[in-house]
DNA sequence: ACTTGAAGCTTCAAGCTTGAAATTAATAAT
DNA sequence: ATTATTAATTTCAAGCTTGAAGCTTCAAGT
């Protein structure tokens, strides 16, 4: 009897690499979008969405955990948006360390727009998925990130 | 009756933000596992794999396409790789326009050892996915790719 | 009260990344 | 042969990203 069936060591390396690929070419597709149809970037796509779902002040430090991005990346990103009047710093008034973040009027109206553009490219992106593939999907995602968590 | 599925574009939606997510989270495990225990970058262990598994000179051209990111980032890992004596650019001799990159003898000596650690970790960060659990992802990522391709 | 330690944010240098422009070279079309 | 087009790579500016260092502020412990 041969060795059918690869380790699986090996098999979840190339399902790493598969995601990891799928994942860039996804992004890169994004991104080009958001740049040619939005005039916008990812990153910046990336901070105005997450501020618009908390639907209120948000920290710096909770920004930065929600989006997986270190602090001095959140800073650097909040700068330019604030800077191009989409998103405001509010001073705490409770703890003087902490500085609120929120989308001003303009960046709420802003955002609006982009997200459905975004979620209709998204749609495009992954038509080929239907109702049992992203139940698959979402089993699996549950999976991989631990049975216990 | 009350609506009682999502609407299968949010679903998409929200399923690509639920990939994003998590290959972000073990990019992140990936990069500071690199970084800590094999002093090196993501970046740079991306393009000495592609070199490593080309198995002979690649065009810088094919290493961009290979990795998916633009032609003046393989440019500039690789000037890093040069200057560290890992890779190694060669004129070609029937085109000159183009140039060869390989692996130097230290590089394949050092991606050797880069790409075990790697593969172990991979190992770790995937423990719970078994074999029934790859066959669905391959499955999926196929799909997603498109049923034509 | 005072010190110590930790938390929240920013700053900074280095490296990564893109997209556009520039350079050089091959190919095609007059 | 000359010109125009296309291709391969590099260069460059701008922006993104990290990790470490620094600053300010809060919370505990003495």
């Amino acid at each position: 009897m041969t060795e059918q069936t690869a380790p699986l060591t090996r098999r979840r390396l190339r399902t790493w690499l598969r995601i990891l690929r799928l994942t860039r070419g996804a992004e890169n597709h994004l991104r080009e979008f958001l740049r040619a149809e939005c005039d916008t970037t990812l990153p910046r796509f990336d901070v105005m969405a997450a501020l618009y779902r908390a639907d209120k002040p948000m920290k710096m430090s909770e920004l930065s955990q929600k989006l997986l991005v270190s602090n001095g990346n959140a800073t650097a990103v909040v700068d330019r948006l604030e800077q191009d009047g989409l998103a405001i710093r509010v001073a705490s008034e409770t703890d003087r360390r902490v500085k609120h973040v929120t989308l001003s009027d303009a960046g709420r109206d802003r955002f609006a727009v982009l997200a459905r553009a975004h979620e209709a490219e998204v749609d495009k992106l992954f038509a080929n998925l239907g109702h049992d593939e992203l139940d698959m999907m979402r089993t699996i995602i549950r999976r991989m990130e631990g049975p216990s968590q």
